[in-house]
DNA sequence: TTGTACGCGTTATCAT
DNA sequence: ATGATAACGCGTACAA
């Protein structure tokens, strides 16, 4: 308590100075309206005082902040901080600050955090959450906070979206797969709450083998290296093929590694997808074929599309980042 | 611009509901001192007109912003991530949001991110930065922001700090080494502008080879997986074996996989140690023995130590992290 | 070029 | 229990 008691206000700027607040304030915001002698007798005594405007009160006259909205699941995961890093990257070359609010992958979560987005008076959000409805980002519409919406395709008059195309590929890459001759059957890691993005890629894995005729199986799943590696050390004991499909490159190493430590070949008997790919899949062994879109360049691009839609000048409301299936090493095509 | 026009005020709400606007702040801050009818009145109208309190205006009246700074390097790092993870977690907890500064490993870069510190009016700050200074520090101190300094060890008024012990380990372990028997020569990854702690641990390398009379070297690498991926693949061309000793698991990865990749044996021929170990220093393979300081619970740590500064009821303003060696398959000892 | 005075949206003090 | 009103620190018409 009673902390930042002692700051220094453009009031004790103005006095020792000599100059109105009015004065000293255009010197703060660099006006060209000032005498430069005044200017520098002003500056002389704003660096004699460790005069630091305040942020607040500057946002609160102006109503701006320079402060962005982030909220992200509160995960634990490469590709969120991957994300986060691009946004922020280009915030700050912006001259924008990020304020975090996270969420646990529940509807509630992500209500309550977009509450807070618009208590918080930020000049624009970026929100990327699974749990979200179009009600939802309404709600933020009427508050006309400028949003981007990353993976889920919303609309609204302050609202632009970036949106993932995982179907497709996976698809494609599903039916290549048997084209050239795949033989094994494949399984889905489900994941309890995992958001829409795996619902979503699950249900074009069922349709896909309807389609096709194919038989397919789905294995429930945490969401935890450890726990996914020991159950399916288990699982291998008795079942000495598969592949399989897993929603990051960490699950997915928890399957190859299971794989090879109970002595089995990737991929000659079981080969290992992943959906959500990282710099991780090349970095373990074997590498991992996966589904790839760079988190990074999807954080800059919303934060671009933010900056524009704040400047109210964002042409097209939404962008589409199609996912590359790159194989490597833990599938056979 | 324009933003936020529309927002509706604690004004609107008084007059809508035919009440003050002191008794409107009362309902807003849950005071008790309201009668139970007004209050539920109140409260219906500013569900009806869709009220939310700024926190802006909230914070200037106050003193109090309920923001928490924090100041790291933009690397995008695993480390870096959980310990941002660990810190959000208690701040959410306990009714903080975090505000995000990022250094891009320079002195200048820090400092610059200090004053935006000093400037956003936050409650607190957490400060992740090898370049930081004890009269940098000492700046932060005079503004009376409440800061807790991890990975160096300053002291202020208003300041905590958290340190890590790698040094004792890093020393232990390379003499248990030789003991062992251990008989390749050590070659530490020196990195370019890698912050502090590499310094120090070079340095401590450095010494208790000298102290025990042993051969050793330094390399110059990028601080990039792939290009030291490339490195290491052409350096084991010709030298066949060496024990290596890097900053970070990616780091250590290249290493082990060029090793690997050109058929050299891990641990037989080439062992890798990574300095700063997180979760993937179990996944990939073979596993990396690493020096592990769990990183979530260094951003827990700081934080609950934070709320406690704030509070002014923090009793040791310093708290060590001693890493631990976890030997695991890419060493011999 | 410089200064006065009001507004930004709250909280808090003092009356009533 | 409720209501005026002065802060909080700053920007900005409007005047001078």
């Amino acid at each position: 308590m009673e902390n930042l008691k002692n700051r220094v206000t453009i009031y004790q700027v103005s006095k020792a100075s000599g100059y109105s607040i009015a004065t000293v304030s255009r010197v703060i915001s660099k006006k060209s309206n000032v005498a430069e002698e005044t200017r520098l007798k002003v500056e002389e005594t704003i660096k004699r005082l460790g005069y630091k405007p305040s942020a607040l009160a500057q946002a609160l006259a102006t109503n701006k902040s320079t402060n962005i909205g982030v909220v992200i699941p509160n995960a634990n995961y490469v590709y969120i901080a991957n994300m986060l890093n691009g946004i922020n990257e280009v915030a700050n070359k912006k001259g924008f600050v990020l304020t975090l609010f996270t969420t646990a992958h529940s509807r509630d979560e992500a209500l309550l955090a977009i509450e807070k987005v618009i208590t918080t008076h930020v000049d624009g959000a970026i929100i990327f959450d699974d749990e979200l409805d179009e009600e939802d980002v309404a709600k933020i519409n009427s508050y006309s906070v400028p949003t981007i919406v990353v993976n889920s395709n919303v609309s609204g008059e302050r609202v632009g979206s970036i949106i993932f195309s995982y179907r497709n590929v996976l698809e494609k890459t599903i039916k290549n797969y048997y084209e050239q001759g795949g033989k094994r059957e494949m399984t889905f890691i489900h994941v309890h709450d995992s958001g829409r993005l795996l619902t979503k890629c699950e249900k074009k894995f069922v349709e896909t083998h309807k389609e096709i005729g194919r038989p397919y199986h789905i294995i429930n799943c945490d969401d935890s290296y450890t726990r996914t590696y020991n159950d399916f050390v288990e699982h291998f004991k008795t079942n000495k093929n598969g592949y399989f499909i897993a929603y990051r490159d960490s699950i997915a190493a928890a399957i190859e590694n299971a794989a090879t430590d109970v002595g089995l070949k990737v991929p000659q008997d079981v080969e290992v997808l992943s959906l959500v790919g990282t710099k991780y899949a090349h970095i373990v062994r074997p590498t991992l074929s996966s589904m790839q879109i760079d988190m990074q360049e999807v954080g800059k691009r919303s934060m671009y599309m933010l900056i524009d839609l704040i400047n109210e000048s964002l042409e097209n409301k939404s962008y589409k980042f199609e996912a590359q299936f790159v194989k490597r090493n833990s599938t056979e095509y």
